[in-house]
DNA sequence: GATGAATGAGGCTTCATTCAT
DNA sequence: TATGAATGAAGCCTCATTCAT
């Protein structure tokens, strides 16, 4: 599993051939048949995996943090490091969802593109949450500015982790908290318009 | 080649087979090959022509639109609307560049970073120019703030341009100014932050 | 292995599994293989098993229905009805030895044509029975005709039991008495030719 | 084509592997999937063939040989031969159509038992116009009697061809109009019942 | 220049059989 | 005896590329 993600999160989901994944796994090319039944259902329980874990950062960030309106920027910049940290954590994890599931087959792509609108839906919820608490004001289009936030989030998110070339073994010269912090900033404001 | 970047947009590349590309171009195999030395390279001229088309964008739109301090936010405003403009006549291309071509082989991929490379150069000059000018302060970190930007600005437009399911055929409700304006609110108060 | 023969009736030797029969059985593939050495054992074992049951169904058929010269024709379908019979009691081997059992591996093919030939052996008996008694008048070339006669039983067989498409669940709308005296009377009359 | 037909006569649907089909025909792999787009639909086009050509041999058989009432057992014996005969020429193709096709898998073995279903209505529109021309009387239940005539023919056809082993090299003793005229006899005392 | 038939390496998957427990 | 996980040989098929015409 770890070692397939890997392969997946490097190589590409076509590039990555089954016998790639049992010579990484150290079993047999039958064995694999035994625990998967076919190449896209693994691709697809990596995801699902993956979308549990991604989906519970951000609710977990969300009841941690929600507080008085005096906190609303460092608490989304605390969401936000831990999300970050959270990516940094599962780079393969997220090399598959943001760069390279787009590449596989339509069943697989289906279930990378259910994961970020399940992220969106956390945030957007989180969103919500904060103008009930009258954290942030009524906004005109709940939507759209969730929509481009959301964006940036992963836009960020994206070149923090793999920088320019997408490259899965990049180091951003940033700590989590720092570009978590900068892009906090954005989001903020953005959001008030 | 406008059918072959149609059906790596639609489908993948790994998943566009040469033998779809001659049929939608209405050639012989043997003439593709006598054309295009393989497909790896197809791909490779198909990205590098877009790449020139779209840095003239940024760049046309920052030399049309510099100006006074006042004009910044709708100067920003128009050269995203440009952009988006642009990404909507050129869906194929978009789709291609932001999403499918990082499942190709690692050639392929290269080239797809080094657009976005120049697309952040391109921008990287804007704001230093507008720096220069005096219009925007000058920043402590332009090449962090600029990768957000830049950040943003991929994500909103891949969001705007594709949906939720990255769906090539996905029409957004908001029209490119909206969007552009939208954005540039955003990006303008990230930017000052 | 009732399970076993059902299988291979409805699905053929091949399109068979043996993990399908173990799962049908209830048992765990390992312990197939202390039962069996082989699929291929398996399916032999089956066949012999079917071949007794079906000579001893001819042997018995002939010493009960003896009898004097005027029984002839009733005597016949009476042989045929039990034949018939034991064939609608025993559609699972039957599909087996008439249908599919040739499209099997040579040692099984090889068994499955022993039986026929045991078949045949049988019937010969019986018509040379029936000379000796003077039942029927001695003819010029027993085993040419007993080989017609029984590929007109085998063949009506196969039809009445599985039906112009070669189905196991077909059912005919003849009683094993119907067809038996219907082919009888074919039978007489081409044996007496 | 041939050489397909030769080895799924010999080994069976399931023990002829492409590898074989294309080594008996000296071509590539590749090349195979270039004229056939499956193993399945090698098999479907060879007996859609072999259908015609058989159905063929019934029909202008019966054209031949319509005549006069007296003319009736060897005008049977003539179609029989004819029928015979072409068996001898094609003993491929009857050897999968009669023995082997039914050991492949569902749509295969669809094809068989179409091309025997189209067979058994051949015969039958000859029965009908002997019967409309009074050469035969008429009959209490044609589909019955020519359902058993259909398999006492196919019946002896295949123990003719291939004798007790089920044998694509046996070779009978008795020519092809010994064996008709022989089973005419059968055939036309068993219709008049 | 153009065609389309031919190639063959290599991928995914199946399944009879084995083996550690 | 019984289990079920593990194995690996082998099959079908795909597809980028080449080549004779």
């Amino acid at each position: 599993m770890k070692a397939a993600l890997e392969l997946f999160a490097r190589k590409g989901y076509h590039n990555t051939k089954i016998s790639d994944v049992v010579k990484a796994s150290g079993v047999s090319q039958g064995t694999f048949y035994w625990y998967f039944e076919s190449k896209e259902q693994l691709a697809i329980r990596l995801i699902d995996n993956g979308k549990a874990k991604l989906t519970q950062v951000i609710e977990q960030g969300y009841r941690k943090h929600a507080g008085t309106v005096d906190d609303m920027i460092s608490s989304s910049a605390r969401l936000l490091t831990d999300l970050f940290e959270f990516g940094h954590q599962n780079r393969d994890l997220m090399a598959f969802l943001l760069i390279k599931g787009q590449g596989a087959d339509p069943t697989v792509r289906e279930a990378v593109s259910q994961t970020w609108i399940s992220f969106e839906d956390a945030f957007k919820k989180n969103v919500n949450r904060a103008i009930e608490l009258e954290m942030i004001p009524k906004l005109a289009d709940v939507a759209l500015r969730v929509n481009i936030l959301v964006s940036l989030i992963t836009g960020v998110l994206t070149k923090w982790l793999f920088g320019p070339m997408q490259d899965v073994d990049y180091h951003s010269p940033y700590t989590p908290s720092q570009i978590a912090e900068e892009t906090a900033r954005f989001e903020f404001r953005g959001l008030l318009g």
